[in-house]
RNA sequence: GCGGCUGUAGCUCAGCUGGUCCAGAGCGCCUGACUGUGGCUCAGGAGGUCGUGGGUUCGAAUCCCAUCAGCCGCCCCA
């Protein structure tokens, strides 16, 4: 039986291992620049804890969820988003306690039962940051500073920023009714999604990429201009700071996101080095986030990079290129004899901080030559019949070809100063 | 969940109006060209259930059906 891994999902390969490596350790890197600090959570979470957090309609819940009953009987979900369980743990463990804005960044899988494509799996790896503890507008410019920080210094230029406001509980019920009301007279000519997010949820009536929805929604009420006056001026100092910033962006009023728990700001990072699944990112405010999970009333902000789609773009802009893994020194054995010293020898490197490595395929030595210049070796060291006679090994310095005979008690520090850079 | 395209050696692909294809190329890999020496060159070699399972036919990698997987679009978003 052969088997094949699950539909959706990938060998993350030793070829493309040291790409994840840099994307996550540029994220790291720039997360403590920023004054965030690392969490990690469970890879499961009580079903509950999403379906309440993003809301039962969301098209996540109700339908891409991987969810099953554990032995215990109890209603388990693994988790398709970082934020909810993030949360959870901020209110579970009363970091809240400690004081300040709770900064937090997490690299974590997320599953989603999805129709596969090309950066779209059903496990998926995010980078992700949130922000809890303040309703300042400068903590939503740092948030995307942070985001965009962050594909600049990989190098991603083709991607822009698509800002909206999709206000809060005083404005937004206002809002969804008069959207309703404009809605109402032709919502028999809209499409089925759209007649269902009517009832549902009205604004993401405003995101359908159907023609026919589009025309009939293109004079719909305004929701920046719904805002009630604190989004308003939290979403204008919000602007003024990304001005400040030099961030450019683009006002999208009609960028809805997917969950529920959304406040005041929304944002998506897109590129068109991506396909169909455009976006790099996003994220937003969830001022009411916390409360809903059984935390005191705290405002939070955050955003989920995806990993895969940040690799892509990579690929596509040709900056994916990763520096080869070489070995400092290639210890050659000629004959079984030969074998120990050398694993001794090999050993002896390693603990002195080396990397070195030698065949075990009992190579002829012209084949292990062959390895040692695939493998990079800068270094090799050669152990055969003449060199154990002599208590000696021949070393070979692989750019300038020059080798000599070296006792074995020198060996190591005779190739520390071989690897020195200036004595090349 | 809907519509469409694709699936041949480790990789990239040719072959596909059915029959010298008991399947080929390039790259990679292995061996050899002074039986102790690399990166070039040359010569050999290993490696394939032609995604899988059925069917049509005297005969199928080539046609049909199903299934699995990938991809494109929709949807959704990371």
């Amino acid at each position: 039986m052969r088997y094949q891994r699950p539909r959706g999902t990938n060998d993350i390969l030793p070829d493309d291992t040291p790409l994840w490596n840099r994307v996550e350790e540029t994220f790291r890197t720039l997360c403590k620049h920023y004054g965030y600090h690392e969490i990690r959570t469970p890879i499961f979470e009580d079903t509950d804890l999403f379906t309440r957090s993003m809301g039962e309609h969301t098209d996540v819940v109700s339908k891409e969820m991987y969810t099953f009953t554990d032995r215990g009987g109890r209603l388990i979900t693994l988790k398709p988003e970082g934020t909810a369980p993030v949360v959870r743990a901020y209110v579970e463990n009363n970091l809240a306690a400690q004081g300040g804005v709770s900064k937090l960044y997490y690299i974590t899988p997320i599953f989603r039962y999805e129709r596969p494509q090309a950066g779209r799996y059903r496990q998926a790896h995010q980078l992700g940051v949130e922000a809890i503890g303040s309703q300042h507008p400068a903590l939503d410019a740092e948030v995307i500073a942070l985001a965009m920080h962050f594909y600049r210094e990989m190098g991603i230029t083709r991607l822009s920023l698509v800002l909206n406001s999709v206000g809060c509980p005083v404005c937004r019920p206002v809002y969804r009714e008069r959207l309703r009301e404009f809605a109402k007279p032709f919502v028999h000519e809209l499409c089925d999604a759209c007649q269902t997010r009517f009832d549902l949820n009205p604004l993401r009536m405003l995101d359908c990429k159907r023609e026919r929805c589009r025309t009939l929604l293109h004079d719909a009420p305004d929701i920046i201009e719904s805002l009630c006056e604190e989004c308003r001026t939290h979403f204008d100092a919000l602007r003024a700071y990304l001005d400040a910033l030099q961030i450019p962006y683009v006002v999208d009023k009609h960028l809805v996101r997917g969950f529920d728990y959304y406040t005041k700001t929304a944002f998506e990072i897109v590129s068109d080095a991506l396909g169909a699944q455009n976006a790099l990112g996003g994220g937003g405010r969830y001022d009411g986030l916390v409360e809903e999970i059984g935390g005191p009333p705290t405002p939070g902000i955050g955003f989920a990079l995806g990993i895969e789609r940040a690799i892509i773009v990579l690929k596509e802009l040709g900056l994916a290129q990763a520096k080869r893994e070489t070995v400092d020194v290639f210890v050659a054995a000629l004959g079984e004899d030969a074998t120990l010293p050398a694993l001794q020898l090999l050993q002896a490197l390693r603990e002195a901080g080396m990397s070195a490595e030698m065949d075990y395929q009992r190579r002829s030595l012209k084949g292990q030559m062959k390895l040692a210049d695939r493998l990079g070796s800068r270094i090799t060291l050669m152990l055969g019949e003449e060199e154990l006679a002599q208590g000696v090994v021949t070393l070979r310095d692989m750019v300038t070809k020059e080798q000599r005979f070296v006792p074995v008690d020198d060996v190591v520090p005779q190739v520390i100063r071989a690897l020195q850079p200036e004595h090349a």
